[in-house]
DNA sequence: ATGACTAATAGCATTAGA
């Protein structure tokens, strides 16, 4: 079985003890890693290299920053950043080839406060993703795009939909444009396992949001159609988020048969 | 109605996050 993970860490050096701690836990064949908040020199290659992983990973002063590891096996990179923006050169976007699998590790812009520039750059963002998966799926090739997208699905992917209404997270703009990445043949695995929602991978630090269980799911996991016929379980290592010096986000999974 | 909390930066407050 292969496991694929993602986990938006928020800081790879305020993390790292969280990190390797999760790794060696839940043993996940590829992670990708969001918010590493690192330059590229920073990246703990050699404390995963201790554990037996090995890594590519995009970097960027003081926010955003991308990361693909796996589990003794090198990711060979296919592509970093995304076509159609010369302007834009925030480290969102990382992909590789490994396990036989194309992996997407991505980064998508917050969008708030909206409506303004970052809302804007937002849905371009999500415009030029859909382009770059799209040339993915015309590939072929059995692929996995995660990471965290910050987009709320639908209402019951949110503790009270009123709570976020205002939010960048789950405008009508943002969700359109997430259903069009699945309208163009993507399978949202935590979606197809719990179509009910009530699944959250993330929890606010401020006002108790974790110990009132007030989340949403922001994090996802979208298979293309050649590796979502091979997907056999999925879920949120929602434990992890509870622990000290916790990231903001719990790490989420899929399995798919070899 | 507001703020709450956390991480990073050369900072002793501000930006960004979601």
């Amino acid at each position: 079985m292969i496991k694929v993970a993602s986990f938006n860490i928020n800081g790879i050096k305020a993390r790292l003890p969280r990190l390797l701690e999760w790794l060696e836990e839940t043993r996940p064949s590829i992670a990708c890693l969001q918010e590493i908040k690192t330059q590229d020199e920073g990246f703990p290659a050699k404390d995963f290299e201790a554990i037996g992983y090995k890594a590519i990973w995009h970097g960027q002063k003081g926010f955003n920053g991308v990361a693909i590891l796996a589990d003794g096996e090198q990711p060979v990179e296919v592509q970093r950043g995304l076509e159609g923006d010369p302007e834009d050169l925030h480290s969102r976007y990382i992909e590789a080839e490994v396990f036989g699998l194309r992996v997407a590790g991505i980064y998508l812009p917050n969008g708030n406060p909206q409506p303004g520039p970052k809302f804007d750059y937002k849905l371009r963002w999500m415009e030029r993703l859909r382009a770059r998966m799209a040339a993915i799926s015309a590939e072929e090739v059995p692929a996995i795009v995660t990471g965290d997208f910050n987009v709320i699905p639908e209402d019951q992917d949110v503790w009270a939909p009123s709570a976020m209404a205002a939010d960048a997270l789950m405008q009508p703009q943002s969700r359109d444009a997430y259903a069009r990445l699945l309208g163009d043949g993507w399978t949202d695995a935590i979606a197809l396992h719990n179509p009910r929602g009530g699944v959250w991978t993330y929890w606010d630090y401020q006002a108790g949001a974790w110990q009132r269980d007030h989340g949403f799911r922001i994090d996802h996991a979208l298979l293309s159609p050649e590796l979502a016929d091979r997907l056999v379980d999925c879920g949120v290592d929602k434990a992890h988020r509870g622990r000290e010096k916790a990231s903001d986000h719990a790490p989420i999974w899929v399995t798919v048969r070899p």
